[in-house]
DNA sequence: TACGCGTGGGG
DNA sequence: TCCCCAAGCGT
């Protein structure tokens, strides 16, 4: 698609393999101590939430369960209760889904193969690449959107990718991985990381991209996003926010909960009770007997 | 494919 | 303040 002169593929490798043993975050889930089992926790927990706060949660929750088994063997409704704020709650769900089928299905072993990670609840087509990529050092273009953007800019000459990853994306992340397997792990992380401290959605520090110089959108002067605004995601008043506090309630009671404290968080029936019985459908709540609930067991 | 799904921080 | 967005997935 682009037709300008691309720099070659092996000088942008080692620039992001420089830049980023320079600038790495030192975080839990990379290196050697980071079980595969830990880097899956973590990219559950990276699903649209931010390093910061992940942290604790990630900590509190490798000390209460360090393996697949050991979380299997909980209730799911304790993982909900573990996940905490960090939203997205059917992730934890997933992850709790997901830990029962390695318990059964894999030995209590994480896989190292990519479509047995795609077919496990809650990962799909970027956290099985990752898990494959950062756990076991394998080859797989990564595409999460720090590297789409990155990709969009350097190579595209965009200020931003399409909504959705496409073809020609995966085509590019494709042609763009080093040839063997460590350097591909690397370059895959690499990118990410620069994708998540300089070439940010907003205020990229173009001035200290290690890609400066080349950079497709660098190049055209940086142009604006055209077309259509990207549509934000509004929340004020939807269900997503009722269900919210409703299952905040839930979480911060132990055993199960009257109707009347759940009523509490929403002064509109119709939708309160929509939002509740969304949560009942989604397995994050489960009705007792004569107006209780609780998470599930 | 477009949409629903939480929560909080930074510009 | 308000708005944008943050390592996506499933339907």
């Amino acid at each position: 698609m682009s037709t300008t002169a691309r720099t070659p593929a092996p000088l942008l490798h080692s620039i992001v393999l420089d830049w980023y043993r320079e600038n790495a975050r030192d975080l839990p889930w990379r290196g050697p101590q980071a079980t595969p089992w830990a880097v899956m926790v973590s990219e559950f927990m990276l699903q649209q939430t931010p390093v910061k706060r992940v942290l604790p949660v990630y900590a509190a929750w490798l000390e209460r369960w360090p393996t697949p088994a050991s979380l299997a063997e909980d209730a799911p409704g304790e993982a909900v209760r573990m996940w905490g704020r960090l939203g997205y709650p059917r992730r934890a769900l997933r992850l709790h889904a997901a830990a029962t089928a390695i318990a059964q299905q894999h030995g209590g072993e994480v896989p190292d193969d990519h479509a047995e990670l795609l077919a496990l609840p809650g990962v799909g087509e970027y956290t099985a690449a990752a898990v494959a990529s950062f756990a076991f050092r394998q080859r797989h273009a990564v595409l999460d959107t720090n590297v789409r953007r990155v990709f969009a800019r350097a190579v595209t000459g965009v200020e931003y990718p399409a909504p959705a990853t496409t073809a020609a994306e995966r085509r590019t992340a494709v042609e763009l991985l080093p040839p063997d397997r460590a350097t591909a792990a690397e370059w895959a992380v690499g990118v990410m990381e620069l994708g998540a401290l300089v070439c940010t959605a907003r205020g990229p520090e173009c001035g200290t991209c290690p890609l400066r110089r080349h950079c497709a959108w660098q190049q055209a002067g940086r142009p604006p996003h055209q077309g259509p605004a990207r549509r934000g995601q509004s929340y004020e008043g939807t269900d997503r926010q009722v269900r919210g506090k409703l299952l905040a309630v839930l979480r911060e009671s132990h055993g199960e909960v009257a109707q009347y404290r759940l009523d509490a968080v929403w002064p509109e029936p119709i939708q309160r009770a929509r939002a509740l019985d969304g949560l009942v459908a989604d397995g994050l709540v489960e009705p007792v007997a004569q107006g209780f609930y609780r998470l599930p067991q």
